[in-house]
DNA sequence: CAGAAGTATTACGTCTGATGAAGTAGTTAT
DNA sequence: ATAACTACTTCATCAGACGTAATACTTCTG
């Protein structure tokens, strides 16, 4: 089990790297997290939903109504070239983040 | 340069990393931590010390006073047995973040 | 010897993002 | 009809990081 707490920094790369490879809506983007992670790790409803307004208020993001349902209509999302820009920058420093937490592990 | 949000759920990985190779003091951890990640990664005064102060009270480290300094005195800092716990917990909690992270990049 | 720079820590108020709890609303399976 | 699943929203709360600033002592430099 992954607490939220070490997932923090990456719930929006997580966010745009689906929405980098389909448009999608929180419901299913939650499930495909889940899925991912196999079950490691499992996004919180408030916590994604918080996410696309952010992600839209800064213009990573855009969202449209979808017309098919299951249920309540869907929030579709879709990247931006912004979104994109943020995703690749948030990747370098993924890299960089992983070499330095390592440091600290493998020196022990 | 990695931002401190990336950087959040580590901090006390990196303090207690540190601290379980010798006891050491704010200041001197402070310049560990930017050296080891080759200037990447500056953790904030502020941040460092209300890791200590929040690691101590959860009984994963002990402070006590350092008798030789160059300026101001000293407050060391050791791992107890439950930080160790807690840093090995963080390692294998660790290597599960990078697995999952990974996948959200490559797959793109 | 005065002042600047370095060592070392603490206090305080603010902000962001995650959370729990709860509710709304429609669809599908039993 | 009713439970279960799909799908989203609102609201109040909390932890942890941040900026700003102050304190206090030592060492270097002119």
């Amino acid at each position: 089990m992954i607490g939220s707490d070490v997932m923090r920094g990456y719930n929006d790369l997580m966010i745009l790297s689906l929405l980098a490879q389909e448009d999608s809506y929180g419901y299913e983007i939650s499930k495909k997290i889940r899925k991912k992670s196999d079950d490691t790790y499992i996004m919180k409803e408030t916590t994604l939903y918080s996410a696309f307004t952010r992600l839209e208020k800064t213009g990573c993001i855009e969202s449209y109504s979808g017309t098919e349902t299951n249920g309540k209509q869907r929030t579709y999302y879709r990247i931006t070239d912004a979104g994109r820009a943020l995703f690749q920058q948030k990747c370098g420093e993924w890299s960089l983040v992983k070499t330095v937490v390592d440091k600290f592990i493998h020196s022990v």
